[in-house]
RNA sequence: GUCCCCGUAGUUCAACGGAUAGAACAAGAGAUUCCUAAUCUCUAGAUAAGGGUUCAACUCCUUUCGGGGACACCA
């Protein structure tokens, strides 16, 4: 039995027992209480029901307690004001140890996504220049939130979607020709050879130079790999764009005004409505994205999609909510803003790249750093934080920096494997009662939790805080528990605690892309 | 002016509305006859300010002050 399925086995018995004993239906939230003295779980309901029957909560907790009978607690607490505190039975615990040892790879997989197909898409920054540390931050952040759903059992796609279409385009165009409308500018437009003199046709060769030879293979250094790769030209080229106009026009949600289409987004909560066709004839961007969303959800069938974007995109979430909303999909959509970036070295952001005279890039960073740094640095902070990418403790003491904690706990777990003949699988785990021991297993068997969190609430600095825990974890119990000790049985049962260690640990290496060397 | 994000220890970040606000780096003190000291143990240190809601607020509402971003027939 799991920690989820302890959790949801709580919260029936609970809410069982109120029934019972008070004749209600409550739901009951189960608490993972932050100190160890106060439980695996604990739950509040007493303080709730107390409150609204005024009655002394301490009393309703213990009326709820006395219906609890299960194998699954060593004992059940009460505590003031009317917390009720769990303690899980360790035989549930090594129990559960047992199945991280079989499952291997597999431990933490959930079936909470089961037969429903998911997208993220990130990045997508334009194909005019390099990607910047601000944009790059999408990369190890989609990513990884696509791992987790792929654990928590979805069908997951990781897709880019190329703004190869419009006046980014055209603008790129001159700036390689370098006449009066030039925008761009820096040693990387200098390095483009691009033959002819027509300016959007030298951007489109530009623009595929740039997307093939610095932002994939940056991408690449950052190792991420992208199912799908989709173009905006295509929708512009298969009239799938006037097709999703003329979806728009029959549902009446658009008028003509100054000459120009627009789209009756107020009605569905925009604050403005919003042009799609313009006076000149061109269509918009927005208008070629609603068209790429009624792909993803009519064509590939996604039961969800999740877009993650600059922050600076803030003002056009409105916009395509709305028009995924006009054409059937309602909630499907989500969209998660990352706040900008700053690299700090020595306590002074950096803001320009030094070779190529734009804003400082993801190769910049990659140039100094591994890409098991820099992700693990991208995912420690919550998508709505301002992030400082504190260069000198991912650079300059790498020795102290937690990507390097982490690592150090599995390569000490697999050179005592090495020393170790022959491990044998065991019966149970009888002789671990140490505090150290028993500490360890839990956090072990967390990481189905953090999975499950993080596949509901997005929340990725999750992952690696848990990574630094169980690392935590394990090098107390390193430090109290030697491993190789003469008793053959309790080493043995040692060797298997900490092969279980290692699984789990290398599996959220695994999810954030971070590897896991055995030597360090 | 309107909208969004943020303000937590010297610094960079955490904390489903719950119990004594956690880490890491920096600072100070200690630990190695023993599986890697890239480790462990201990000490000191914080919710921007004021109201409100709640049995309970870093978390929700509100005002003020700060920092960043968005307000295009650009993408």
């Amino acid at each position: 039995m799991s920690s989820m399925d302890i959790r949801k086995e709580i919260k029936s018995l609970v809410e069982d027992s109120i029934k019972k004993t008070h004749k209600k239906d409550f739901t009951v939230q189960v608490l993972k209480p932050k100190d160890k003295a106060h439980g695996d779980f604990a739950v509040s309901v007493a303080l709730e029901i107390g409150k609204e029957m005024k009655i002394n909560p301490m009393d309703v907790a213990l009326d709820i307690k006395k219906n609890i009978k299960s194998e699954l607690f060593k004992k059940i607490e009460i505590v003031s004001p009317g917390f009720i505190n769990f303690f899980v039975s360790e035989k549930i615990i090594k129990q559960e140890i047992k199945t991280v040892l079989k499952e291997k790879e597999k431990f933490g997989n959930l079936e909470i996504g089961k037969g429903k197909k998911i997208q993220v898409e990130f990045v997508s920054a334009n194909p005019t220049g390099p990607l910047t540390v601000g944009n790059g931050r999408g990369g190890p952040f989609g990513d990884v939130l696509g791992n987790v759903f792929k654990k928590a059992g979805y069908k997951v796609e990781k897709a880019y979607y190329v703004n190869d279409f419009g006046k980014q385009i055209l603008s790129l165009g001159h700036s390689i020709l370098k006449d009066e409308e030039a925008k761009y500018s820096g040693e990387y437009i200098d390095a483009l050879k691009v033959k002819g003199n027509d300016a959007y046709e030298v951007g489109k060769k530009g623009a595929e130079i740039i997307l093939n030879e610095m932002i994939k293979k940056t991408i690449d250094k950052l190792g991420i790999k992208y199912d799908e790769w989709f173009f905006e030209s295509v929708l512009h080229k298969k009239g799938e764009i006037d097709k999703t106009i003329e979806t728009l026009k029959k549902k009446d949600l658009t008028y003509e005004n100054e000459g120009a289409l627009w789209f009756k987004s107020t009605n569905f909560k925009d604050e403005r409505d919003r042009v799609l066709i313009k006076e000149n004839k061109e269509k918009t961007y927005l208008a070629g994205d609603i068209a790429y969303h009624k792909y993803k959800f009519e064509k590939k069938k996604f039961d969800k999609v999740i877009n993650i974007w600059g922050a600076d995109h803030f003002g056009d979430v409105a916009g395509l909510k709305a028009g995924v909303e006009a054409l059937g999909y309602k909630d499907k959509l989500e969209v998660i803003l990352l706040q900008f970036v700053t690299v700090l070295k020595d306590g002074v952001p950096v803001k320009m790249s030094k070779r190529l005279g734009t804003a400082i890039t993801m190769d910049d960073l990659l140039e100094e750093l591994s890409s098991d740094v820099v992700r693990f640095f991208f995912l420690e902070k919550s998508a709505n934080t301002h992030l400082a990418f504190n260069f000198n403790l991912a650079k300059e003491q790498s020795e102290k920096n937690p990507v390097f904690y982490v690592q150090y706990a599995y390569a000490r777990i697999s050179s005592i494997l090495k020393k170790a003949e022959n491990i044998k699988t065991v019966k149970e785990f009888s002789l671990l009662n140490e505090k150290r021991e028993i500490e360890l297993m839990k956090q072990i068997l967390k990481f189905k939790e953090v999975i499950e969190d993080t596949s509901m609430d997005h929340q990725l600095q999750r992952i690696p805080q848990y990574a630094i825990d169980l690392a935590t974890t394990f090098h107390g119990f390193y430090q109290d528990c030697q491993v190789l000790v003469e008793d053959k049985e309790l080493k043995n049962q040692r060797l298997n605690l900490i092969l279980a260690t290692q699984i789990t640990l290398k599996n959220v290496l695994d999810l954030m892309g971070v590897s896991a060397p055995e030597k360090m």
